[in-house]
DNA sequence: ACCGTGCGTTACTGACGGTAACACCAGTCT
DNA sequence: AGACTGGTGTTACCGTCAGTAACGCACGGT
């Protein structure tokens, strides 16, 4: 009876120390990059290397650890913005915009999630493994939007496939866009999501051609 | 006279070398991926690390000299699948095409080029100089098609900015759509390419509602 | 009193990026 | 010929970092 109650005690304990450790971590990559070492992330918790290997492993398993919260923030930021009641046009600008405001709003963040470094890429080589290379986050948001448009549109015929493939290549267009877009600042949030929307909404096709030359 | 024929000779001789040591890199970098160190590069070469830093100053040197070429390579085989004289529609999916059976007869290559593990961020640390940090590869493509589209798409006033957002917005969604088929392979390479084409052309817009909740 | 378990430490290894300091060997200048 | 120069090459080192023993300490259960 003793035995069980103290076990529990103890499990408690050290799932809030985790989050500590996390929030730690997190203070430091915020401030240093996604180059923090194990070492200064540690003195910012006021411990040594060790505990930190005791929970998360290695490296790859705190910055996992740490990407899952931020991503899952993002994540359900993003299907609030998905689920809104209107039109489609109007959602799909308010996911964008949803995203580009977080990017914009905590880029350090953003920046750690799409770049984390090397982690899970141990000893796996041989071949032709690649893939795993890009952030999970990415495929992530992949894979879930590909699912929302399968549930939801009408793309006849092998739509689970398309909308998959769809899904992708929205959430990279996103991404591509909002990266560079972060950097340079060339125009406002609310241009970049027109111009993007625009460009899923098929405004490259019908555009006329420019003289000169054949056209895109 | 002796003297500008001896150091022409020096300079075409350190040229030759420079290539060599660039071919011995690739060798190792396309057998160990990104993280290949410049210990294994130099005794590919049959050499010692100071003569790599002697050449490239730094890993961060030898890598963007390699990335330029493979980058070079790959920009001139889209040029010209973008340049073909036929259907707008049909220039984009060889494009498209193009790009994907780069990357998929190529893994290491495309894998390396975009995923430069942490090159150029030496100490510009400092509040927020996010945006460097993607792959120069995917901002360069993306400068490029959005110089293509602006140079030839009639995209009324505007158009310029436009051109460029979407320039990026393409290439990201081509990159992250190639980045997860090659992982996956879930259809052929012609059918993704199909299906990002449709995407392209407002086939997301077009869709009708599924029965079930709001549509996407 | 005894023991196990979990938290914490110090001190180390091994690998890596990067850098002196030095050696050698061509051709060049006097 | 003999000193000078510039490029190629070396060995041996430094600082940093991820990851790992090995040990100490405190606590609750028996």
């Amino acid at each position: 009876m003793e035995t069980t109650r103290g076990a529990e005690r103890q499990r408690t304990a050290a799932e809030r120390r985790r989050r500590e450790l996390l929030e730690a971590a997190d203070r430091v990559v915020l401030r240093d990059g996604p180059q923090a070492s194990m070492n200064a992330i540690a003195a910012e918790a006021g411990i040594t290397k060790p505990i930190l290997y005791r929970h998360f492993g290695d490296k790859g398993g705190l910055y996992r650890a740490l990407a899952e919260r931020h991503t899952d923030a993002l994540l359900s930021a993003l299907r609030a913005a998905l689920d809104a009641p209107a039109e489609r046009r109007e959602r799909v600008e308010a996911t964008l915009d949803t995203y580009l405001a977080a990017i914009e709003t905590r880029p350090q963040v953003y920046r750690f999630l799409m770049h984390p470094s090397d982690d899970a890429a141990p000893a796996t080589e041989q071949g032709f493994d690649v893939g795993r290379h890009s952030a999970p986050l990415l495929r992530r948001l992949g894979e879930e939007l590909g699912k929302v448009i399968a549930e939801r549109v009408d793309l006849g015929p092998d739509s689970e496939r398309m909308a998959r493939i769809w899904g992708h290549g929205i959430v990279g267009m996103m991404h591509a866009a909002g990266d560079w877009w972060l950097g340079d600042r060339p125009c406002t949030r609310a241009e970049l999501v027109r111009s993007l929307a625009d460009l899923l909404w098929g405004r490259l096709a019908g555009a006329g051609d420019l003289p000169g030359g054949p056209g895109f």
